[in-house]
This record gives C-alpha cells, sequence and structure tokens, in this order.
RNA sequence: GCCCGGGUGGCGGAAUGGUAGACGCAGCGGACUUAAAAUCCGUUGACCUCAAGGUCGUGCGGGUUCGAGUCCCGCCCCGGGCACCA
C-alpha cells in the first residue's frame, strides 16, 4: 500500500470489486430494523451530472452506507424521471427520438454516479417511460377517475405558445413559462385535472408531523392557503341609471318585491364579515356569469362588454404587475347590504378573481387596501367600522350625532374626506388591523373584532342566507398535457360523447413509436394525429376516440417511490406487504424547487392510495432534507453601448475562454448554478480524474453544511488529498504494531495515562461522527475525524515504530486505526477499504458493524474549568470531573489570578456550573 | 405587502443560555532540502502594553439573565417563496 492517497491506485479496482460482490442488492433480512433512503427522481439531462448533483446524493450515501454498517436492511434505490417537456424537447433539437435518447443519457448518469461511488441498487432501476411501469400510472389514473378525483372540463388554461402546451399554475413564474420563459397565454380547451382540492384541509394537518423543514412545510401551507370566512348571498336590484342614483328602500317598495330581478342574488366569501357594516360596494370579477342577467341600459351594457373583453385580452403578467392601478366598471345594479338594509353599488372589477372564492366580493373600503385604492379611484364612500380600542367610544357617539349627514349623497359631495373631523379620533384609513373594536354597526358596535366575527358568523347562518365557510387558495391539479412524450390518458371517447376507462386487463395504453411527434401548435396533442393510436373500439364494441392528451411527468413522479419496493411486479403495481415492510421513506433527500408541485402531487396520491387500503402510511416523506446549491464561478462583461439586457441582469454572460482575451475592466464573475448554458460546470468525471472519488465526497461533505449554497473551488478537494494522504501515512506506519486481537487482549492489559487517552478520543469520535451523520451534519462530520487524526498524531502514533510503547497503549492505537477507517466508510468508502485490506482483512467496510461508542469510555477524567467574575472569563485551569459544587468553588476561588479579583469585594453569588464554569458574582 | 431562511476573522464555517472563532482554506515565520515539491513545527479577530495583563468584539438599538452569537422587543441588510386569494 502507499503512504499517500492516490486514488489511481485503487478506486476503480474496488468499484469494481464492489459490482462483482453485488455488494449493494438490498438486503432483506427477517427482523433487521429498516431504512429507506432516496433522493429526488432525476430527469437525466443530455449535460451529464455535474458536481453540483453529487451534492445531493452523497450525502444521502453517507447515511445510507452508516445505515448498512449498523445493521439496517437499507433500500437506496435511483431510477429516472425520463418522461416530459425536457426530454421531448431536446429531442425535437436532436432530431432523434425521446426514448434511446433518454436511455443514452440515463446510461450516462448511472455511469457517473457509480464513478463517486453512490451505492445504490441498480438491480431495481427503472425509468418511468417504461410501459411497465406507465401501465402502472394508468392503472392509478383509473383508480382516480372511478373515485371521481379525475376529471375533464373545459377551462381557461395556460397556455405556452412556445412548447405549445398546456402548464400547471405551478409551472409558471411571474406570468411566463418556467421552462420555455414563453409569455403565457389564456386558451379555452377541455383538459384533465385531479382533484386534490378535495384533501386540501389534510394536506394542510398532517404537515404537522412531518420531520421537513420548517420552509418547505410553510410553502405548503401558504399555497394550500386556507382561510376561514361567512359565505353569505347578498341580493340585487337592477335599475335605469338616474342623475343621481336614489336609495331604494325594498321593504317599502312593493314592485322590487315582485320583479324577477328582486330575486337576483349572487354570493360573496369574506374573512371580514366584522366590517359588514363598512360595505359600501361589491365587485364581481369580469368573468362572472351573474353579469349576463343583469337588466341594464344599453349604454351600460356596451361599457360591461368594453371592460370584460379589455380584461379577457389582458395577459396574467399584466394583470399580476404590482400595485397596478384599479379598474373597473359600474354595473347599474345595487345589492343589497343585509345588516343595515342599504343598497350599494355593484361594479366590475379585475382585481377581483373569477377562480377564487365565489368570485364576487363584498367591498369594504376602511378596513382593505385594495376596496380603499378603488373606493378612492371611483369616488365611492368609505365608512368607518373598526377602530382602536381607545377613542371607540367617541367614535361611537359621533356616528350617532353624525348619522343624517353620512348618507350616500353628502358621501360623494365630499369625498372621503368628511372623515378629517375626527381624525383625531381615528387612525387613518384603510384601517386593516384587527386588533380593534366594532364602531357605527348597530347593536354590534363595541364588540371585538373576534366577538364580532363570531355573532356575525352566527346571525348571518340563522338569516338563513349564508354560513361559515373555508376556502383554499389551492386548485385542482392540472394533468394533461398537449404533448407526445408522456403517459398516454387511458380513456376513450364513445360515439355519444361519453368517457370510458380502457378496462385494466387492457392496460397499458401503450405510446405509439412514431417518427414525428412534434407539437401540431392547434392545441390538440401530436398524439391525435395518429389514427392508429386515435381509433380505439370502445367497451361496447363501438368505434371511439382514444384520449389523446399525455399526463404531465409529476404524474410519474407521485408514486415512484412505491415501485422501488417492487419494482419487477408484472402482476400488480405493487405487493403491499413490501410496500408496507418499507414505507415510508425515511429519509428523502433533493432541491427545495420541488415544495409545492412534486411533494405536494406525491403527498395527495399516497392519501387516496391509503384511503383505498392499497398503502399504510399516510404520508410518503418521513424526513425531508434540502441540499443547498453549488453555485461555479461565471464570468460576465459589461455590455457595450446600446447593447440590450435581460431582465435582471447585470451583464453579458460570456465563456472563460473569451474572459481571458478580454481587460479585466471589463469583465466581472458572479456566482451561478451550475448549468451547461453557462459554461460553469463541474463533472464529476473531471473532478475524480484530477483529485479522486473520495477527495470529490469529502470535500463535497464539509465544504459546508448541507443545506448552504456553495461557491465551487477545485482546489478545495486538494486539502481533502492532503487529509485522506495522512491516514494513509498513519495507518501504513502503524501497520506492523497493529494487532487484529485488540478487542480480545485490551481487557486483560493494563491501560496506562497514554492508552486511556487515545481511547477516550477513540470513542468521542465514535459518539460525535454517529450523531452528525444522523442529524445531517456532514461538515462536523468530517472535522471530527480531522480531529481524530491531529489527536492521534498529538498522542504520538507516528512515533510509535521508534518509541517503546505500552502493551495497552499499542492496543488502544490498534482500536483507533480500526475505528478510524470504519468510521470514514461512508464518506470515503474507496480508500476505507483498500485501508481496511492494507491491515490484512478481508471484505468490504460496508459490511463490518458501524463502531459502537462506550459512554465510560468517552467521558473525560479532567474538565478545563473556566472562572467568571462578574460574567467576565478571568481563568481557565484543569480540574477533576465529579466533584461537588463547592470543591468548584473552592478551586475557583484560591486562583491567584481570581484572588486578585476578588480583592477587596464581598462575593454576592456563586454559579457553579459542574465540570464547566464558576461565576463569581461580586460586588 | 405577507411567509420562510440567513447576517460570526482575509475566506468556508464551529458553538444543548456557560471559555466565541472548533475543523479547514489562505497568509506569515521556521525546520528538513543544493533547490523545489511533499511533510513537520509555530503563528494568525481588533486595539492598548516592553511585559504581565487589559479593553473591545458574532448586522444595528434596546431588554431579560449571575452570564446572550444563542432568548424577547424594535430596526437594517442579503437570499428564497407567495402575492389584487377578499
Amino acid at each position: 500500500m502507499s503512504d499517500r492517497y492516490e486514488p489511481g491506485a485503487f478506486e476503480a479496482t474496488w468499484r469494481e470489486k464492489w459490482r462483482r460482490a453485488d455488494l449493494f442488492k438490498t438486503r432483506e433480512e427477517a427482523g433487521a430494523q429498516k431504512f429507506y433512503g432516496m433522493d429526488f427522481f432525476p430527469y437525466p439531462s443530455g449535460a451529464g451530472l455535474s458536481v453540483g448533483h453529487c451534492r445531493n446524493f452523497v450525502p444521502t450515501d453517507v447515511i445510507c452506507r452508516m445505515k448498512l454498517m449498523q445493521g439496517f436492511n437499507v433500500l437506496h434505490p435511483m431510477g429516472f424521471d425520463a418522461f416530459g417537456l425536457p426530454a421531448e424537447n431536446e429531442a425535437i433539437k436532436q432530431k432523434t427520438h425521446p426514448g434511446p435518447m433518454i436511455d443514452r443519457y440515463a446510461d450516462t448518469y448511472r455511469r457517473q454516479m457509480e464513478l463517486v461511488g453512490i451505492s445504490y441498487d441498480w438491480s431495481r432501476s427503472f425509468k418511468s417511460c417504461e410501459p411497465s411501469y406507465y401501465r402502472w400510472t394508468q392503472w392509478i389514473f383509473e383508480l382516480l377517475y372511478r373515485k371521481g378525483l379525475a376529471y375533464q372540463k373545459n377551462a381557461a388554461v395556460n397556455w405556452d405558445p412556445i412548447d405549445k402546451t398546456v402548464l400547471a399554475d405551478e409551472e409558471i413564474v411571474g406570468g411566463r413559462a418556467e421552462r420555455s420563459g414563453a409569455l403565457v397565454e389564456k386558451k379555452f380547451i377541455p383538459q384533465w385535472f385531479f382533484k386534490i382540492t378535495d384533501y386540501a384541509q389534510r394536506l394542510l394537518d398532517d404537515l404537522d408531523d412531518l420531520d421537513w423543514p420548517d420552509g418547505i412545510k410553510n410553502q405548503q401551507r401558504n399555497w394550500i392557503g386556507r382561510s376561514e370566512g361567512v359565505e353569505f348571498e347578498l341580493r340585487i336590484q337592477s335599475e335605469t341609471p338616474t342623475a343621481k342614483p336614489k336609495i331604494i328602500d325594498l321593504a317599502a317598495d312593493p314592485e322590487t318585491l315582485v320583479s324577477p330581478l328582486a330575486a337576483l342574488t349572487f354570493r360573496v366569501f369574506t374573512t371580514r364579515i366584522d366590517t359588514i357594516f363598512g360595505m359600501t360596494f361589491c365587485v364581481l370579477a369580469p368573468e362572472h356569469p351573474l353579469v349576463e342577467n343583469l337588466q341594464v341600459s344599453e349604454e351600460r351594457r356596451i361599457a360591461i362588454k368594453t371592460y370584460q373583453e379589455q380584461a379577457r385580452a389582458l395577459s396574467d403578467t399584466d394583470r399580476q404587475v404590482e400595485n397596478r392601478e384599479k379598474t373597473g366598471v359600474f354595473t347599474g345594479a345595487y345589492a343589497i347590504n343585509p345588516a343595515n338594509g342599504k343598497p350599494v353599488p355593484i361594479w366590475l372589477a379585475d382585481y377581483v378573481l373569477a377562480t377564487y372564492g365565489t368570485g364576487a366580493i363584498m367591498a369594504v373600503p376602511g378596513h382593505d387596501d385594495r376596496d380603499f385604492a378603488f373606493a378612492k379611484k371611483f369616488d365611492i364612500a368609505v365608512i368607518p367600522v373598526i377602530s382602536p380600542s381607545e377613542g371607540a367610544t367617541e367614535l361611537n357617539a359621533w356616528f350617532k350625532e353624525n348619522e343624517s349627514k353620512l348618507s350616500k349623497a353628502e358621501h360623494q359631495e365630499n369625498g372621503i374626506s368628511y372623515l378629517s373631523p375626527f381624525s383625531t379620533l381615528f387612525v387613518p384609513l384603510p384601517f386593516v388591523a384587527k386588533d380593534g373594536v366594532l364602531v357605527n354597526s348597530g347593536e354590534y358596535s363595541g364588540q371585538t373584532v373576534a366577538e364580532a366575527q363570531a355573532a356575525l358568523g352566527t346571525w348571518i347562518e340563522a338569516l338563513g342566507i349564508g354560513q361559515r365557510k373555508v376556502q383554499y387558495k389551492l386548485r385542482d391539479w392540472l394533468i394533461s398535457r398537449q404533448r407526445y412524450w408522456g403517459c398516454p390518458i387511458p380513456i376513450i371517447h364513445t360515439k355519444d360523447g361519453d368517457l370510458q376507462l380502457v378496462p385494466e386487463s387492457q392496460l397499458p395504453v401503450e405510446l405509439p413509436m412514431v417518427e414525428n411527434y412534434e407539437p401540431s401548435g392547434d392545441g390538440t396533442s401530436p398524439l391525435a394525429h395518429i389514427p392508429n393510436f386515435v381509433n380505439a373500439t370502445d367497451n361496447d364494441g363501438r368505434l371511439g376516440r382514444r384520449e389523446t392528451d399525455t399526463m404531465g411527468g409529476f404524474a410519474c413522479s407521485s408514486w415512484y417511490f412505491l415501485r422501488f419496493c417492487n419494482p419487477h411486479n408484472f402482476d400488480r403495481p405493487w405487493d403491499p406487504e413490501l410496500v408496507n415492510q418499507w414505507m415510508p421513506v425515511d429519509c428523502y433527500v433533493g432541491g427545495a424547487e420541488h415544495a409545492v408541485m412534486h411533494l405536494l402531487y406525491a403527498r395527495f396520491w399516497t392519501k387516496v392510495l391509503f384511503d383505498e387500503g392499497l398503502v399504510n402510511v399516510k404520508e410518503p416523506f418521513k424526513r425531508l432534507e434540502n441540499q443547498g446549491q453549488v453555485l461555479g464561478h461565471t464570468p460576465y462583461r459589461y455590455p457595450k453601448e446600446g447593447e440590450q439586457l435581460d431582465m435582471g441582469q447585470e451583464g453579458i454572460l460570456i465563456s472563460f475562454k473569451e474572459a481571458e482575451t478580454l481587460p479585466e475592466s471589463e469583465i466581472f464573475y458572479r456566482w451561478a448554478r451550475m448549468s451547461k448554458s453557462k459554461g460553469n460546470v463541474v463533472t464529476p468525471d473531471d473532478a475524480v480524474a484530477t483529485y479522486g472519488a473520495d477527495a470529490l465526497r469529502m470535500y463535497l461533505l464539509f465544504v459546508a453544511p448541507f443545506n448552504a449554497d456553495v461557491q465551487w473551488a477545485n482546489e478545495g478537494m486538494s486539502g481533502q488529498v492532503r487529509f485522506l494522504s495522512k491516514i494513509f501515512r498513519m495507518v501504513e506506519e502503524y501497520q506492523p504494531l497493529y494487532s487484529a486481537q485488540w478487542r480480545d487482549l485490551i481487557p486483560f492489559t493494563e491501560i496506562d495515562d497514554r492508552a486511556r487517552k487515545v481511547r477516550r478520543l477513540t470513542h468521542q469520535t465514535i459518539k460525535n461522527c454517529t450523531q452528525d451523520i444522523e442529524r445531517f451534519s456532514f461538515n462536523t462530520y468530517v472535522s471530527w475525524l480531522m480531529k481524530f487524526v491531529n489527536g492521534l498524531q498529538d498522542l504520538g502514533i507516528a512515533s510509535a515504530t521508534t518509541n517503546e510503547l505500552s502493551p495497552g497503549t499499542a492496543l488502544a492505537f490498534s482500536e483507533a486505526v480500526e475505528t478510524l477507517i470504519l468510521l470514514l466508510g461512508p464518506g470515503a468508502p474507496h480508500s476505507s477499504d483498500e485501508l481496511w485490506s492494507s491491515l490484512g482483512k478481508e471484505g468490504f467496510t460496508v459490511n463490518i458493524p458501524w463502531p459502537q461508542f462506550d459512554s465510560e469510555l468517552a467521558a473525560d477524567d479532567t474538565v478545563t474549568l473556566a472562572v467568571q467574575v462578574n460574567g467576565k472569563l478571568r481563568d481557565t485551569f484543569e480540574i477533576a470531573v465529579g466533584l461537588s459544587n463547592q470543591e468548584y468553588e473552592d478551586a475557583a476561588k484560591s486562583r491567584e489570578k481570581i484572588v486578585h479579583h476578588l480583592e477587596g469585594k464581598a462575593i454576592r453569588k456563586v454559579i457553579v456550573v459542574p465540570g464547566k464554569l464558576v461565576n463569581l458574582v461580586v460586588g
């Protein structure tokens, strides 16, 4: 063996030995505990892996390898998320078929993962585009359909004109398609949805018990967007416009009551029912169906139509511009505020969304920012009904006195400025805080917001015009894609326009292998233009039409973790016994960008499958960890005069080659996510060739906390080369004195002070390494190993061969060397095996039991006691552990330096933290 | 605007309310060497001081505590997510 880390000499050899020994085939020993460790399902891109990807799966590998050594049955699989837009787009660009292309790319991924020594059980691998897999994706689709959780409806959807497909809300960022960057357009076509909204509450509730990063849990909570409120009905009165709208007293006007218009109603949802007395207008979304039924003058009808068309033409981006000026149009109709019987105008405005709640709101400009902005622009009354509790009484009195002045007409003349007389009594409007008291609200005046919400909710329910309701922002999951490269939806449209499921026995509906699969661009899938595919016989033997949309890739990744438990089952998606044996995934590792897509969908499917009794877990991923990104040093140049920059860019991306040719004043560097297009990718191939796989692994672990971003520097790996070399040298030098029998001999050998220190260090290191791997603190895991090596050197292991060692010390060093090699195993498995064999041992360290720490051996017999005077550190000294508080106190007081600080002062208080610190409070 | 993270030496970062800066990188000084590489030893937060020693120091301002990087209140800055969701 060499006295340094020479990866070229042994790493590939060990990987070959692991492969031949089938070392990572999943062990399923009866009686052993299980550990399911998994990385996110990767899409194998043509660029291959970068060291950034390794940052994900090296740590997972470390924890899986430790669990293997601890005797767990470990399931550590890897497969490929092969269906979907990225693969199809890439294949179109390359003028090839996505199937074979993905196979090639996946092979590259696998080769690179093996190069880094990841312990995947490849016998369980699959790609989501294989019929043997997607057969069961379709099977689950059918299950959802039968349960009423999959449905088709004509919907306004997000249309990506570049990728020529429909996209889910989640795939749109700032009005642009996340993938293609295209401005998303609106399109009305029939779409398939999964009814995830039925599970909103459970998806929210069950987050509480998950061991996930708080950030991800919060993102999911926000995405689900639960809010509690009241939904109630408003009656409408249409009327022809007059110069000044007259106020209609419904009760006093029998005509309005018999008029068919009087029966017109619409519903609104509010979370602030306590502000109902302050409702001064209502707003309908432009798309609200009621608008067509309003009887209004021709003039108004035209204005309304114009506004509706404007709103429809508006792209989502335009509509979502920050602080956009409010727009709207008065419908000419009035609704009756049920709280006080007063009519309020009904407006149309696009700040109310058709897709949330009822698509209509009661507007309370006094206590809502948006309503206030709208009221201000269109000069609508603003009536305060909530006040900070101080001053509420005076305010109420003022309202009582001035009630007559508060008519609508009066207000319109005075704008909102009429509030100024009591501005001293009132905070500026809109007052949106909830810690206030009702004013100007009839019998509810004086109640707190919370009290009034309860009372008014009850009142609405008793009146029979509404009820308390919970609303969610979560929308149903849009699953269909008008594209070729995806899992076909197993549905046949019959002649009569009915939908039928393809019988289970006929699954999978296979994707036809065709040459031309490019998007048709007409809003239909390319599959619609393949007669052999489209023409199908329905279940009654008649000619029907096959559904030609395919499922988005998130369907495939919503259950793959179940298939890994039983990947080659031909008859069933999985054997429940096997799935229940392995599930849930104990540790799931991947990027934070999937917070509200994949992770929410997979949870939804798992719950549906749980309800069906097909799995016995309600949640798929017990623990989730997000790795930080690896950023590459990326050169840019400043723009030349007149040159256009992309949004948010400060310069123009250039290659490293180009950067070398330009003067320093014209270029600058930024840290950017590694990507092929930025040319800043460091591949594992390069890193392994130059520094070695173990050096790469150790550097990835050590460079930063697991979830923090990393600024990549190749030089960092040379530090790990140095550290590993140090270990090789140490083991090489100690090898002649190594005794494999240390465990048996130590009990019969005298352990001197030095031996005790060696053993203490060894056992403390075992404890710390085990704990830190468990809690994903890999950087400190590596640093404990470094301290271990440094410590053994300080204890003279290097001079062991030249100096006489006591038998006990020699055995203690043998234990230490062996332990070091085993603790190193998860991080640097090649080196671990190489060192292990250099001690004359057979086999692989991954099969050797993980070292056990002995708390007695790990315990210190002396401590460094810190002595503070008035909280300031004044002295430290070594003292035995296990003394009484009094003994520590006395020892501290007798220290020379301390005596000096105590001179002439009285000790008022003494705090003793046993074995740590004594704080003397003097005055 | 709302919701999450985060702010510690020249750099990456450590630190269950108890000795701030572990471990490493980079630097500096030295040993070995004809020389270099490799390796080893020492040193490295700032300031005051010949020294012993002392003062300050974890984004800013307050507070709780015998004791605060850590807890509380109020801000500032950076990163991420959501956003006219009633």
